[in-house]
DNA sequence: TCGCCTGCCTACCGGGCGGTCAACAAGTGA
DNA sequence: TCACTTGTTGACCGCCCGGTAGGCAGGCGA
């Protein structure tokens, strides 16, 4: 063999500034996470994505939860950012169009964020055990609180019929979240199209008059 | 720890019919499915919920993808029949009394089949490859087009607006498919008269006249 | 120049995974 | 009685998983 001792491949890595690796990572693992779900997504496949070593990995995140854990609570919280600087520049009189700022924010976001809104929207499915998860919650409650007040802000003002506020945040919530699911980029219509025209319906009704 | 862990134990396994273990293996398989996904299910979990070994399990199904598609086709062939059977009572020339056939029958079997419904729902997340799963996308299109064909039958005899009956099928849909997200059993409304009331909401419209 | 901290590597670990196999107990029909 | 089918078992396989240990290159401050 050669004279120097263990001579295995040098300068693999670009040696990132940190906190792009840590932004990469989230990247890939977000990806990752919506084709393939937590469970089916392996370290190796994330670190592999990013060209790094799974070991490495650890440098920036304590385990695997933690990274779920990053992605979930990045895409909310940057969601409610989003909604609460969409409904900030409309007059709190008009609970109805600062309604329509929210849908159509949200359903960009959920556009624009595809990857990261399927992971964090799944999560809350087989969500039961509390502890770990509790910060993801109340971030995910937050961020409905947002669609939720207005809603009753409008019904108080008469501006929509007496229903249910919990009822129709919960119908609306349903078919945005719904939207990845089905709505494709290069349809015809973008997503946020899409939301309004579902508004719409919602508003003046599908029923004949 | 206990003297006796399982030491020979004869005789452990009832040598069910056949047909019924199956029918047993499906339903663990289900409820698993549900709680933790499919990757998060490991088969040792589902044989030790019926009570037997792994290697049981092979004798009933082929393999952990099998026993995936089982559990996806029984419940969407169950919801086509009960939808069907549903609509058959109905007069054809009132088809919004047919869509509320639909839509509550559809609550109803969502609710009391919550588990299997969440599995086949969320297997469509991460949907791309075809090959296995055509059977599946399959149904979950008849599924789809029993509401979709009513839906434009209700719009062609003008007892619904002359909106896009694609768009509204997927937004009434997608209310249905997240009813078990949120909605509790022991709620103070059942499923379906959440769902009766989404849908008079969405007939009637929620703004203020 | 020296020492240290950051970022990453290779190598390895125990364990649990999906899946296989030969054997066997119990019922069944001839 | 005996052969055959049905449903099951325990032991085992190879693989890949999440996670760890220890070392090393290079930039940076003193």
């Amino acid at each position: 063999m050669s004279d120097d001792d263990v001579p295995p491949q040098k300068s693999p890595g670009p040696k990132m500034p940190g906190k792009r690796r840590k932004a990469q990572i989230l990247g890939a693992a977000t990806e990752l996470f919506a084709e393939a779900g937590y469970e089916g997504t392996s370290l190796r496949a994330v670190a592999e994505k990013c060209g790094m070593t799974k070991a490495a990995l650890y440098y920036h995140y304590d385990d695997k939860e933690a990274l779920l854990k990053a992605v979930v609570e990045y895409r909310l919280t940057r969601m409610i950012e989003k909604l609460t600087d969409a409904v900030e520049g409309v007059p709190q009189d008009d609970p109805l169009a600062r309604i329509r700022a929210l849908v159509g924010t949200c359903a960009r976001h959920i556009d624009e964020e595809r990857a990261g809104w399927v992971v964090s929207s799944r999560i809350f499915w087989s969500i039961e055990q509390a502890s770990d998860k509790a910060a993801m919650i109340a971030l995910r409650d937050r961020f409905e609180n947002l669609f939720r007040t207005e809603i009753a802000r409008a019904i108080q003002a008469g501006q929509l019929a007496d229903v249910d506020a919990g009822m129709l945040t919960r119908m609306i919530l349903s078919w945005l979240n719904y939207l990845p699911r089905w709505h494709r980029v290069d349809g015809p219509k973008s997503a946020e199209e899409v939301a309004m025209e579902f508004l719409g319906m919602t508003l003046h009704g599908v029923e004949a008059r």
